[in-house]
DNA sequence: TCATATCTTCTACTATGTAGAATATGCCAG
DNA sequence: CTGGCATATTCTACATAGTAGAAGATATGA
């Protein structure tokens, strides 16, 4: 099972492609849907992910022409998707002709 | 933030209208989503949620027709409804554009 | 070579989610 | 009127997910 914010991380994983890394996963989360949240849930999560096999990730680029550490990058595997796909068809189901307001 | 198990449990509490208790939740989820929770993962989240404000319970039915203990029956509260409103929201806008598969 | 910027790791902790045994309570058969 | 059965909730103990922020690594450019 996939928790909620997992299935965000692989979200923002999806949304930003090739340029999904920490720092960036962490902003668009922020920007999206105004969750700030720390820079270590974001790579804790991530190491899980990674962990359970539903992502992968790679050193960046070794001479990038900014400063700083070298990046991280993360994708989405094929499984991650599929566990996306389920854990949102579910909560799908569940919402379902449910209103609220 | 609601936690997605929080959110799927109070779902459950606004499809069950009056019958919502502890066993026909975890029923509904079950029959609904396939996911097979135990009893107390289900009561321990109900609890959660009322210390929070999201629901409340009260004891059903002093003199029950069929044997056994009495219910506790729950009820989402209006706080409750708008922070599952939110979590969707703030979901949605996260999954907008995203194609899977 | 050091101040600065960028990015990841580490440490410690709180909250959520999980399981199943124990307990409470009412009906009904005998 | 009591023991067996069915229905429900509570309790105990633990595993996983989520959180925060300090510490560490590494490249640029003055």
């Amino acid at each position: 099972m996939l928790g909620e914010f997992e299935q965000i991380v692989l979200l923002a994983l999806i949304r930003l492609a090739d340029d999904a890394y920490g720092m960036t996963v962490r902003r668009e989360i922020a920007e999206r849907i105004g969750r700030d949240v720390s820079i270590g849930a974001v790579y804790a999560t991530l190491d899980r992910l990674e962990k359970k096999g539903l992502l992968k990730s790679r050193t960046g680029d070794p001479t990038p022409e900014r400063g700083g550490r070298a990046k991280r990058i993360f994708v989405i595997t094929a499984t991650g998707k599929k566990a996306l796909q389920g854990a949102q068809a579910a909560f799908d189901r569940m919402r379902e002709g449910v209103k609220l307001g």
